[in-house]
DNA sequence: CGGTACATTGAGAGATATCAACAGGCGTGG
DNA sequence: CCACGCCTGTTGATATCTCTCAATGTACCG
């Protein structure tokens, strides 16, 4: 049997062009934005986009750099335009917990508060739009469509941290894993990545701190699943050759 | 030694005068709501606030009643104003997570979806402003500062969520525990009830199911936290005895 | 005063963590 | 082209934390 190697399309960011440009002007405008439909711009029209493009500047980051810190002065907002980032908290003595995975199209930094209430780095190649949080802020203020629009993704993402927070708080390692796996594909899916075979671009560790495990019990239970014919291990990803019990699995 | 109960403040709701009327009009106006300074309604001025007292009804809720549950239509929004409410999923087979408590200020059923993703019942007697989805929606459509202040409460509420996030994935039982009494604390006392002494309307169960532990585990970790003497445990809450050590728990 | 619900405590089981060894891929450099 | 080292992932043996099951205790209420 021979496993190939899962490619992650565009929108895992594996097309390995990377600059390293420190804000260089906006070369591509956002009204040809790849990620448009599916981030905060989906709300603009032609003019207010126009506006947008003097205001973000695309900036690329190496595989594992850090886009912004907890701790740090909220200076910058970010639209994830290429690539897969870690949303991640660490306890003073070093242990990490993965509150997410960013995709293209997700809408970072915001916070109330003046400092970052969590890290975020680049898994893989990235691309970001950068706003200046003032310039944005100012920019949103009396736009209330585009403030509707923020207020939906902020929805949405609770609603998806109140549901990790059952993975965590409830389930077991089979059940995060088969959980993980289901809920990644259909993220990906909505990117336009739709098969059964499920690029992971993390490293187990990540996966493991994601789910509240070690990497050893990540990598036992991927084991696991395979000895029991639910998923196949493939370089760079998982195919879930048997759909149905992974998801069973999931939904428990 | 002699034990008082904890009484609970005003805000916690335990002043049991409890109506059961369904949606009496509002005898009371929002200009002089004791929550508004604390809830979206901060944003609003003075024309706003009599055009909001004519959509929204108070309602009450008794204890242990449930105000809306998980897959049910969105049909309603609420204002918390009185009472503390329990927020959860249920997994097919009947294990819950909390996913947080609400106090009054708090403001309840937003969802992007259609239905509710979570249910929320009254602790305690619990008093509430409720309206109809579609009317707030209305009402707040074109008032930016309003959806400003919603977002606020919205990344507010991002924050808690991952912060229960790192709790739930990578503490032991008893940082949980001490987290769990700060955390609670602190969001007391921005209601006026600033003390060590926590009161807890919740019972033992609840606890054990915000934080991803059992009743037993939680009961036997308030018992050695006060053999160690860094609590004190009440009928109806806890006494913060050395608030230091409690507080170095929290934060490890 | 008995009943019920809630909380505590104990003993043992089980899931996951920890510690340690090993395997495989990949890039570097000889 | 192969050897080496490094990093990541896998596997095994044991430890530990938390859960489960069961009994007991305690407060509240009619």
């Amino acid at each position: 049997m021979h496993k190939v190697r899962l490619e992650a399309g565009i929108v895992l960011g594996c097309r390995m062009k990377i600059s390293l440009a420190e804000g260089e002007p906006n070369e591509q405008a956002c009204a040809d934005c790849a990620v448009r439909s599916l981030s905060i711009c989906a709300a603009l029209d032609r003019t207010e986009l126009r506006e947008l493009d003097h205001l973000g500047r695309h900036v690329h980051f190496r595989p594992r750099e850090t886009v912004f810190a907890q701790g740090e002065l909220t200076e910058s907002f970010y639209n994830l335009r290429e690539g897969v980032m870690r949303l991640y908290k660490l306890l003073p003595d070093g242990r990490r917990q993965i509150v997410g995975f960013a995709l293209p199209g997700d809408f970072l930094g915001m916070a109330t508060s003046a400092r970052h209430g969590i890290s975020a780095d680049a898994v893989g190649p990235v691309a970001v739009c950068r706003f200046s949080r003032s310039s944005f802020a100012r920019f949103i203020e009396d736009k209330p469509h585009l403030l509707r629009r923020v207020n939906e993704l902020l929805v949405r993402e609770l609603s998806q941290a109140q549901d990790h927070t059952v993975l965590l708080g409830r389930r077991l390692a089979e059940e995060k894993v088969a959980s993980f796996l289901i809920g990644w594909r259909d993220r990906l899916a909505r990117l336009g990545e739709a098969t059964n075979r499920v690029p992971l671009p993390m490293g187990r560790q990540d996966v493991a701190d994601f789910l509240g495990l070690t990497i050893e019990t990540v990598s036992r239970t991927f084991t696991k699943l395979e000895r029991d014919g639910l998923i196949e291990i493939l370089p760079g990803g998982i195919c879930l050759t048997d759909l149905e019990r992974v998801e069973a699995l999931a939904a428990a």
